[in-house]
DNA sequence: AAGAAATATGGTATCGTTACCATGTGTTCT
DNA sequence: AGAACACATGGTAACGATACCATATTTCTT
């Protein structure tokens, strides 16, 4: 046992013997030169698998290197090469399905080319964003991969500033002259309500969000109005409610839209979605008997409720990998790149036709 | 803009004037300090706050660092001051909700103390853990936190060798020497089946997962057993069910389980329970009126879901906030602890009386 | 007014690597 | 045999910051 109750273990702390505290330092280079009896070039050299390096010599240095467990400093290789391997990712929070599978997608990729994720969690705090790119300038990041609900310009002055090579996911940023991977978001709110139009429904009440927020909230919208305009329907406000992404919000939206019966209602999430369906089961309404609902995200939810949610399948997983794939290339000196990831509708029993 | 589309922007590689392609190199404390006339000290001094410097230089220096974008280097710094203000964090995944809590927390408490958060995500691949430690030691992290869903003996070797202060976050390890903040997997259990024996059932059947899974397999499932022993019921085999995490394992066990006609069920996640009440709904059971359904998590799901879960409810973001203070106080030089987070039952609509 | 103490600044070694040049050996070619 | 080349190794100056010491200059003490 190294550590047992009452050890102080501190910064560069650590026990030698008994209870004793002592510093105790990195094996560098250096040692490792003088152990193995050459020079550093040498053991760099072997660490690097570049220049030449007789078999037995190599051998030998690697004998001692495993042994006494010492690992190279990417601190002072990073200083000199000038780079970090590390790839800053901003995100607003974790706690949620969709920016997890973000990450999985995103740290995968990296992993794969030698990459490693530094995390800014936000807390869905603006001007945490701003503060957290300041840090990655600190700690020389190669690259910066944003999940930002909404860019505005301060951030793309301040990322030329930093000259970081950075590619935004979830919001198209090429206007900004950034990289972006984007969902489809018209397309898919589009689709989705040109379903529910196919299923006969021509009264479809709409939960959005607040349209600042470019993809879920202005972006779906258009969808739903353009689906409804290209099938002759009129666009009624009456069937509109814009609220917040939290659950609660769910309630009022939908009691001033179900005054005007629509035969469905499309919710922008599946959240939003599942908080519509409680509702109206609370309030004697069945469905999809009496009213369809539908949402967007297919996030693990809408598999599970009762019933199962019809809704749209965004490839979140997939675009945090093409984001990172995307950043990779860039620089390996590639190009400016948008990228649009694709959807897929997943019918389940929430709708009706009528 | 700076950036257009068909603009190569490589590493360290940007626009200067039209198309062209230069390195852009980093402002250096050299640079500021010519340009300010003075030496690189008095610029580390304003740089850090320390030390004598006049009022009137200091607000020039101040004004020069800010026309100029500079940003000092944590590379260089870190090797100097052989500290890194790096965490590094180990998961399995992301995509989780409890997962994303417990980074979210831990992101805060970090973020507070002047740290930040590197990740490793492994997938679930064990032989990545190894690899990532190997990792940050590389990267010459300050601390991990260690989020593993079992322990063996050749993580705490390995991080007893690297000499990296390590705080285990879900499993108890401090039998291996190290702080551990856990959760109280079984009296969450232990009570909750009291709470099921309390509303008079006797015949409690359980889905578990595979025990090797110390907190969530076995831990839960001793917390079960013993609450049944205590009230002189006895442990029925024929009433335990074995699967893994996936939803689609629960359609198998709990088939076998209800021949058995159990009244209540205990699954060790919202997950399994959800898993469950599904089948049960489809098999033309009524929950609670047949049979009383609870989990465990409340992961977000027990809320929304139909009907509602009871279930208890773990403090996830505290527990990652919890690991991440267990650090930063053994990072001051702190003794080895062991925090045990609390529960809460809470109680919805998936029991009833018998 | 002389010495002590506080204020203000500069010079330089150092952190742990790698890049680059220099220097030696063998080996192969003509 | 001598030149040309591959192989093998070492020395040293960076990379960008900070720590520590040295040295002025100013401001207090008594």
């Amino acid at each position: 046992k190294i550590l047992t109750k009452g050890s102080k273990y501190g910064n560069n702390v650590s026990r030698c013997g008994n209870d004793t505290i002592c510093k105790e330092k990195n094996m560098t280079i250096k040692e490792i030169a003088k152990m193995a009896g050459v020079s550093t070039s040498t053991i760099s050299r072997v660490l690097n698998n570049s220049g030449y390096v007789k078999q037995n010599v190599r051998e030998r240095i690697e004998k001692i290197i495993d042994e006494t467990g010492y690992f190279p400093s990417d601190t002072a290789k990073g200083l000199k090469k000038n780079q970090t391997n590390l790839i800053g990712i901003i995100i607003p929070k974790l706690s949620s399905k969709t920016i997890g599978l973000v990450v999985d997608g995103i740290t995968k990729v990296l992993d794969q080319n030698g990459y490693t994720a530094i995390l800014a969690n936000t807390g869905l705090d603006f001007q945490k964003e701003i503060e957290f790119i300041k840090i990655f300038k600190q700690k020389r990041v190669d690259g910066i991969i944003f999940a930002a609900t909404n860019i505005k310009e301060e951030h793309s002055q301040l990322l030329k500033k930093m000259n970081i090579p950075t590619v935004f996911i979830g919001q198209d940023a090429t206007d900004h002259g950034f990289s972006s991977v984007i969902h489809n978001d018209y397309g898919a709110a589009n689709e989705i309500t040109n379903y529910l139009i196919g299923k006969g429904h021509q009264k479809i009440g709409f939960i959005g969000v607040n349209e600042n927020d470019i993809a879920v909230g202005y972006n779906r919208k258009r969808g739903y109005e353009d689906a409804l305009k290209k099938h002759g329907i009129n666009v009624d406000k009456d069937l509109i409610a814009i609220g917040n992404f939290e659950i609660s919000s769910v309630d009022i939206s939908i009691k001033n839209l179900m005054k005007n019966n629509p035969t469905a209602i499309f919710a922008v999430t599946d959240n939003l979605a599942v908080g519509a369906v409680n509702y109206l089961l609370k309030h004697g309404y069945r469905v999809p008997e009496d009213v369809s609902v539908v949402g967007e995200g297919d996030s693990g939810i809408a598999e599970i409720y009762n019933p199962g949610l019809t809704t749209i399948k965004y490839k979140y997983l997939e675009s945090g990998e093409e984001a990172a794939r995307v950043l990779m290339r860039i620089l390996n000196s590639g190009e400016m790149e948008k990228k649009v990831m694709d959807y897929e509708l997943v019918e389940r029993k929430s709708v009706m036709k009528i």
